[in-house]
DNA sequence: TTGAAAGCGCTAACAC
DNA sequence: GTGTTAGCGCTTTCAA
């Protein structure tokens, strides 16, 4: 170490530095910044190991400061709980960091956090906004206004019927089509659904649970296959909801009155919960009612029996998002929005059998 | 809305506001950080309107140039991927949000990466650091440099035997210790364990591991119990290491030559993974194998059997690291480097048998 | 009670 | 090639 205890909170700055390497500011400017072009290699050397020297540390504040821009994404999380975290973080960060911008964090569950945080971090000078959410009705004044702003954003998983905002979807209602679909296909004619909240509360009501509930009846609709109101069960998204709604369905099933055979639980944990349920009831999986379900958390394939699932593409869907709000900025021109539909992938394990 | 689309992107300053009030920018300053003692109603009144008028948003960053201050927290995770990334998150940001301090996130899986995105969060001039890490052995030469810059910051669940570092740890040995005294005190004499990697290759071995597996094996031997090698299986922390270790604990219980009657392992996602074995081997947990584990994720409750478990503090760690981050920021002291050791609970459901 | 002015550390014309 | 300089938008003495 160069310095004393005594000076290390004098911050060294690019005049300290120019100064030492008897240079220009500038001139240490251009080689900071790689444009070695305009400077000759000796002078290049001299700042250079000045710099070391003085164990230099460039200011990106300073630096966002002249520049306008910071380098730095916004992402905006509905609820850091929701198991969905990880993945599309992981999906940003992995293009974002090579890129050299950062992350800025914040949770918002509800539309006026949300308001609040989007508000906080364009003070903050962020460039661009990812904004992950759990598919609830927002209100979209504020994201009408960013995108006016002219400040690159994408949403994921939210349903918004504007076209004037980018935005990446997941196609819930094929969801809900291939899973019920996969069950007919193993000779299922009846089938019961476990849904995510179906309330009219917009505050409660999850599109997605909209979507794949959607999904499940049409298809039994198109296939003439009977569908009773017995059979929909709401699961709210939890393992508990998952948990009664399984132990509704062991005791329908039972008695014995043209049960269910089958059951499309709209969401892994819902599905953790109805295994139990059923376990509990003494019933069997798939012997007893065959269960296929959504999303593909890293236990799927450790149940008793292991999830057959549709895999959700959420890492995926932060990467598209990461890459388009990236393009917008390197290419300075706006983001054209555009709402991409991402699809899901049936991942076959035992609760539906051993045929699939 | 008050700009056409042409003039949207002319930013307003602080300088617009000043102009358009007819007073000097120090005064609009002053109204907009709520100095209101120097200014007289009525000209903050004018300066008010005429912000909102201009729609005007004050620029953090210039904030930050001059108070050299940012308000931000660096969030350093080792592993996005890792269960225990949501709590410290959720913690951290419980308490960051209503102090006014945002979260810069970046993931850093080897030491080199730790290095890096600490340089490149102090280039950002985050004003402390929280870093969460996977109890491997780190190098600890850039800590103490971070330390020396008077920078505060705490990490969290990592084997440093430093007292200079302020650290938050878990007790892992009495974690080990309280799991196998629970099994002990249920009757059992003959237990296993399913630990995480042991392994002495300092990139793959993780401490908490070795604590759980020491404070096993020590109860074990204050009770004068039998430890059998064959009884310590390294699960690698992972749900398919778990499975393995679960069909070799398996194998061993069905030749009935003094088989273990109990289990510690040392994870949940082992757990998890040894619960599918056993029951793929089509054994009974609780009554084969009793089975106690670490860790209280969502899901635990909802295994079959339920997890009896320890519940790790992750939470409250990130909310104590932030509180103490956030506390020596606010007194301008450097963080005077603590330990803290934080316990684990008994979370007693299924999977040791009724009586807990 | 209010305003002018001097920076915070850096970049990027613009001169030489 | 290299140095000088004018800001980026804000806070904060210091005078008035």
């Amino acid at each position: 170490m160069l310095f004393s205890k005594t000076m290390r909170h004098k911050t060294v700055t690019i005049r300290d530095v120019a100064k030492r390497a008897g240079v220009g500011v500038s001139t240490v400017s251009y080689v900071l910044n790689g444009h070695n072009d305009h400077v000759s290699p000796a002078t290049r050397d001299l700042i250079l190991t000045a710099a070391r020297e003085l164990n230099y540390r460039p200011n990106a504040i300073a630096r966002s400061m002249v520049k306008r821009q910071t380098a730095t994404i916004g992402l905006i999380i509905t609820e850091l709980q929701n198991a969905l975290f990880i993945p599309v973080t992981e999906g940003v960060e992995e293009v974002l960091q090579p890129e050299g911008y950062h992350i800025l964090l914040a949770s918002a569950g509800d539309a006026t956090s949300e308001v609040n945080a989007i508000e906080t971090m364009r003070a903050q000078q962020v460039d661009g906004f990812i904004i992950m959410s759990l598919s609830m009705r927002f209100p979209v004044d504020h994201l009408l206004q960013l995108r006016d702003a002219g400040i690159p954003f994408v949403v994921i998983n939210r349903d918004l019927n504007s076209n004037e905002i980018s935005q990446i979807r997941l196609d819930e209602d094929s969801a809900g089509r291939m899973a019920t679909e996969h069950l007919i296909s193993l000779g299922h004619t009846r089938i019961a659904t476990i849904t995510g909240p179906l309330s009219n509360d917009p505050l409660i009501r999850r599109q997605s649970a909209f979507g794949r509930y959607q999904g499940w009846r049409s298809t039994l609709e198109e296939h003439g296959l009977p569908i009773s109101e017995h059979w929909i069960l709401d699961g709210h998204y939890t393992f508990e909801g998952g948990y009664q709604a399984g132990l509704k369905l062991a005791s329908r099933i039972k008695k014995r009155s043209g049960p269910p055979t089958a059951c499309f639980v709209a969401s892994d944990m819902m599905a953790v919960g109805a295994l139990k349920a059923l376990h509990d009831a003494g019933l069997q999986v798939p012997d007893d009612l065959a269960v296929v379900t959504i999303g593909d958390p890293p236990f799927a394939a450790y149940t008793i029996p292991a999830l057959t699932t549709l895999e959700m593409p959420i890492a995926e869907a932060g990467r598209i998002a990461a890459r388009m709000v990236v393009e917008s900025l390197k290419a300075k021109k706006p983001l054209d929005p555009q709402c991409i539909t991402l699809g899901f992938k049936l991942r076959i394990r035992e609760s539906c059998g051993a045929r699939g």
